[in-house]
RNA sequence: CGGGGUGUAGCGCAGCCUGGUAGCGCAUCUGCUUUGGGAGCAGAGGGCCGGCGGUUCGAAUCCGUCCACCCCGACCA
């Protein structure tokens, strides 16, 4: 892409409204736009990151064994009057009425959706078990949005569901969305750590939290500091083995939110206790009949007695994760993006537009580097050095190549990596095959 | 939903107390000079001063009212 034809708003002045770190440099480096409160418009650039953590969501997801739909953000009023929620959810869903005069709401949540659908085609236990997902933008009206896209009242987010015949095969639908988060999250280029959270009234001890540690999150997090060093994801999954280890050795090292930790039964050493902040990025629970008692969701056993099935819903906040990962990923001089969800893997910095020679090596690595499959940005804008290099800097590609006429005259291009900030120098080949290979 | 705050050019702000017809920096456009970390000089364009109503000869400024947005807290992916 040619910056020169991008469409790409920078700014270098914070706008008075944003806070938090991740929303200045949101705004700054053009991602998006406010359209009202809590509610953002996706611009080039950050549409390109929201696409790039959907799509390694979506793999995950695919790998875990479920199978994308995607359902409706509109709703209608009577299914949720037939799970009782209608009532109970209060002020935070959007209620509408259309043109008829019908009771509509913009979804917070897809429960009862998915849960008419399953009650409608599945009659058997043999259709089980039930995966579904989809990524779709909800709507909560909450009282009071803040942190940019963190906590927005339109999100996008992918939530999961499952449908199982009894109590233990749900677990192990449960476990294979655990293990599902522990790889995506570590894709991203995340440390996410589960935690225990309030299962509420459902009761047991089937709900964790996923959360990433960032300075600036939003809650106070305690775990043992092994989690800071060590790697819990298995390289490959087999989901259909006996999860179970997986998911006990990850547990077995201690983390808990503020609200379940307690120092006096703590069972971790206090020097070997860490003390952060973290920013809650999925939210997996099982919650058995729910949903499924009283929107009626059985299937015949194999006995012929009609079952109850067993539900879990499994959540990823899709749109919150590009704030997290800039709450866990930056620096004093903007963006640093981790490989797998940066909008473009190479910036492309031509210093002196009109130069001949600068001109033309830029050309050359640009193409070669199309050509090799790389997405790369190209500063071809008649600017100032300074304005260019600071620029890159904040938009927070993985890796820069600067091309300059004082260093073209030696044969070389500077390759300097975003997030060390290391910079080297080699000719314009050597900097191709660092990136291509 | 309680408490606090802010709405003036695309962005950041001054002006308001003490009414007299709108200003600064950045950005944008033109020209020249510059060119390795957000340049310099010269010139130009861009505003129903959040909306409505009132007071006044005259309102960005005073009064009333509505709206929007932000921050702290309680609540939540």
């Amino acid at each position: 892409m040619r910056l020169s034809g991008y469409f790409l708003p920078t700014m270098k002045d914070t706008p008075r409204d944003a806070e938090i770190v991740s929303h200045r440099l949101m705004l700054r480096a053009g991602m998006i736009q406010q359209a009202s409160a809590g509610i953002y418009s996706w611009l080039p650039l950050g549409l390109r990151v929201l696409k790039k953590i959907e799509q390694v969501v979506r793999e995950e997801q695919d790998a875990a064994g479920w199978q994308e739909v995607l359902m409706p953000t509109i709703q209608s009023a009577d299914l949720w009057r037939e799970s009782g929620r209608y009532d109970d959810y209060g002020k935070e869903m959007l209620r509408i009425k259309d043109r008829h005069d019908r009771d509509m709401l913009f979804g917070p949540t897809n429960e009862e959706v998915i849960t008419d659908i399953f009650r409608t085609h599945v009659r058997s236990y043999k259709a089980l078990p039930g995966r579904l997902y989809h990524i779709q933008w909800k709507f909560r009206d909450e009282v009071r949005p803040r942190f940019g896209v963190m906590r927005g009242r339109e999100f996008l987010m992918k939530d999961a569901y499952s449908f199982d015949l009894d109590f233990e095969a749900a677990k192990r639908a449960y476990n294979r969305q655990f293990v599902a988060y522990l790889k995506t999250f570590d894709r991203l280029g995340l440390k996410a750590i589960p935690m225990a959270a309030d299962s509420g009234p459902i009761g047991g001890d089937l709900s964790h939290e996923f959360i990433i540690l960032a300075d600036t999150g939003e809650s106070e997090v305690f775990c043992h500091k092994d989690w800071l060093t060590s790697e819990a994801v298995p390289a490959t999954v087999d989901y259909d083995a006996d999860l179970q280890p997986i998911v006990d050795a990850c547990l077995a090292r201690y983390a808990a939110t503020d609200e379940k930790h307690d120092p006096a039964t703590c069972p971790v050493a206090e020097a070997d206790l860490v003390r952060t902040r973290g920013i809650e990025v999925g939210h997996i629970f099982y919650f058995g009949t729910k949903y499924s008692d009283p929107l009626g969701a059985k299937v015949a056993g194999p006995d012929g007695k009609d079952v109850t099935v067993h539900m879990g819903s499994y959540g990823v906040g899709v749109s919150r994760l590009v704030g997290g990962i800039i709450e866990a990923s930056h620096d004093d001089a903007g963006i640093v993006w981790p490989e797998p969800v940066a909008p473009f893997k190479v910036g492309l910095v031509n210093l002196k537009v009109g130069d001949a020679a600068c001109d033309s090596a830029t050309e050359g690595l640009y193409g070669k580097l199309l050509k090799a499959g790389i997405e790369v940005l190209m500063d071809d804008r008649d600017e100032r050095p300074g304005a260019k290099l600071a620029g890159m800097d904040l938009i927070g590609l993985p890796w820069q190549v600067v091309v300059g006429p004082r260093g073209l005259a030696n044969g070389i291009v500077e390759m300097k990596n975003r997030k060390t900030g290391a910079k080297d120098e080699m000719t314009p080949d050597a900097a191709l095959n660092r990136l291509i290979g």
